[in-house]
DNA sequence: ACTGGATGTGCAAACGATTGCACGTTCGCG
DNA sequence: CGCGAACGTGCAATCGTTTGCACATCCAGT
């Protein structure tokens, strides 16, 4: 089907040089063992033929593909692809392709994707959708392949990982809700089977403590899911306990988004009855209203960096010391959705 | 490095058979042809040691890497990652990956990208970044390399196509807002070198001559991108030309976002000055305000179809009938951005 | 002039699978 | 009982590269 493409043996016999040599008279590395001559001769050629190495026979032979798998949730959840894109800078430049695929936060499909990508002989894996306990991807990084995880961290394990600097994000907005006044705040955890989940609640609970604000355990509600529905549905409970608060610090925007609409179901305006604030300031927030003050995390650069991480796994001579963790910087993004505590309510 | 995974020659050595054999036993197609014992000694030992076929040597062989290209323009903008999921929905579970690469719409981009692709040897291609006249992808197809558009085609090719019903979309757009009563309605244009632009204002022209609708051609201005900023550049130019107009439909939703918010900055409320309307229903248009009335165009599906059809091609025997163009229906949602023209403007 | 180390090129074996062909059994049928 | 077809398995080539090794050739040093 396939009009065929020129191989290294069409070049050989059209300049009468065995395949070999024109092998190393096309790899920089080994050029310099070949006449000059017989390497311009050569060169000609395969540009006159138009020639363009097989990568999948090359991939055979040196058991090096120069790709990456990618490992993400969802691609629909927007915060993915700037994150992807940071990633595709650094890598594709260098000749890497990379395999994205979704898990659905399914371990099932988890399992099965990571098998995937295996088979396909990865040479690299950069995984944003990691459990906090995952034996499948701690075995793949057991196995030798180099693995880099973004977002979440795979704990008791050396897999190095990208993360955002939750503790400060978490920490400033509780300080700027504290300085509107709030006292009894409301926290909507995220899944506590994800690292950010996990890491925010800690977080809120340590930075309340440092602060001396008395948090009322009935005020922490988890999500199951980073979702709008779950949102509304952790607003909900929250309105059905009875107790009183002022405003909801949430794990996620759209965490965030949920809650919003619930406070305004029930006739409560966000800010002026209660503050509401998010987290990691995904792409098109600035369409919604209120807008939603949040903590902005640096996607893009996220990418950037687990991907040069990943670089230097995959040509390390393991002496090479490669951080384990890296901690991004965020920033407190002040918007509409929170205000001054209504002075009824102090 | 890889802990070496195990091969057929493993097998063969495990079980006293030839690696021929082994390979047949293995392979649905050719299981038939040898001895049912036998098949079940060989499939008991490729459990045990748990064999995992090499698809590169696979790919190497037979010519199939069992990979498809997908080209789009940036998956930062939202519509993609429902049309990525869509094409992952049917090529996945028959063992495809896809690798996705970005266009940023450059030109240059495109053409090294499909290098890249074909180099790397994918059984196919879906396209949703092409040119009205895109010679180098016209070119792939012409190779024998299976080809699919998406949202846009290439004119002058048979590489088969999937696209909205723009003409639709675009009439019942217009019907609404002269249902609304506006006379005088502007067109915000989409990039005329890309085939959605195009159609969409052709069907705009052809839509207000069925409808006896005076068009001045001073309200149609035509954007360079389909982006926010556009939208914003082009509403301006449209105001200051100093024809009156009461409507705006857009190309697109990003277009009327940008529109609205530079109407806003010129005193004019959306919809009670005027009215602007959309097109795609991207996710999260529905945070924006007020909520743009615009036209639902099918992403997950298209995904879908452009996914079967290409099926369809890599496995064809040229015999079968691959339909050329696919137009899927589209959806008016009227939302809070039309209403009724002023009284004073009438 | 002879030895010895460069230096440049060719040879052939990998990598792990698929597949056309040949070979040796076995079985059916006349 | 014998012949040929059918059946099951093995052999070896192949896909396009890379790469360790051998083998010439040449030149310098003694």
């Amino acid at each position: 089907m396939q009009k065929k493409r020129t191989t290294l043996k069409d070049i050989a016999r059209a300049t009468g040089v065995h395949v070999s040599t024109v092998s190393r008279a096309l790899d920089p590395a080994e050029r310099k063992s070949i006449t000059p001559e017989v390497v311009a001769k050569i060169q000609a050629a395969a540009e006159r033929l138009d020639y363009r190495p097989n990568r999948i026979a090359f991939g055979l032979r040196t058991n090096r593909t120069m790709t990456v798998g990618v490992v993400i949730p969802d691609i629909t959840n927007p915060i993915f692809p700037p994150i992807l894109r940071g990633i595709e800078s650094v890598l594709e430049p260098l000749g890497y392709a990379s395999i994205i695929v979704n898990t659905d936060s399914e371990r099932e499909r988890e399992i099965r994707l990571l098998e995937v990508l295996r088979d396909r002989g990865v040479d690299g894996l950069i995984h944003a959708a990691v459990l906090r306990s995952d034996p499948s991807i701690a075995k793949a990084a057991q196995d030798g392949l180099s693995v880099v995880t973004l977002n979440r961290r795979v704990e008791r394990s050396n897999i190095p990982y990208v993360i955002n600097d939750e503790d400060m994000g978490i920490c400033e907005m509780l300080r700027h809700l504290t300085k509107l006044g709030h006292r009894r705040i409301a926290h909507l955890a995220g899944p506590q089977d994800l690292s950010t989940g996990q890491l925010r609640l800690a977080a809120f609970r340590s930075a309340a403590e440092r602060m001396s604000i008395d948090i009322d355990p009935e005020l922490i509600v988890t999500a199951i899911r980073f979702d709008e529905a779950e949102g509304a549905r952790c607003t909900r409970d929250l309105l059905a306990s009875g107790h009183d608060f002022t405003a909801v610090l949430c794990a996620n925007d759209r965490l965030a988004l949920g809650c919003i609409d619930v406070l305004r179901e029930n006739g409560l305006d966000c800010p002026s009855d209660i503050s509401v604030s998010g987290f990691n300031d995904m792409p098109f927030l600035h369409l919604a209203r209120p807008r939603l003050t949040t903590v902005r995390i640096q996607q893009y650069d996220a990418g950037i960096t687990a991907a040069s991480i990943l670089l230097r796994l995959m040509n390390s001579g393991a002496d090479d010391d490669i951080p384990l963790e890296t901690v991004l910087p965020v920033e407190l993004m002040e918007r509409d959705s929170t205000g001054p505590v209504a002075a009824r309510r102090r």
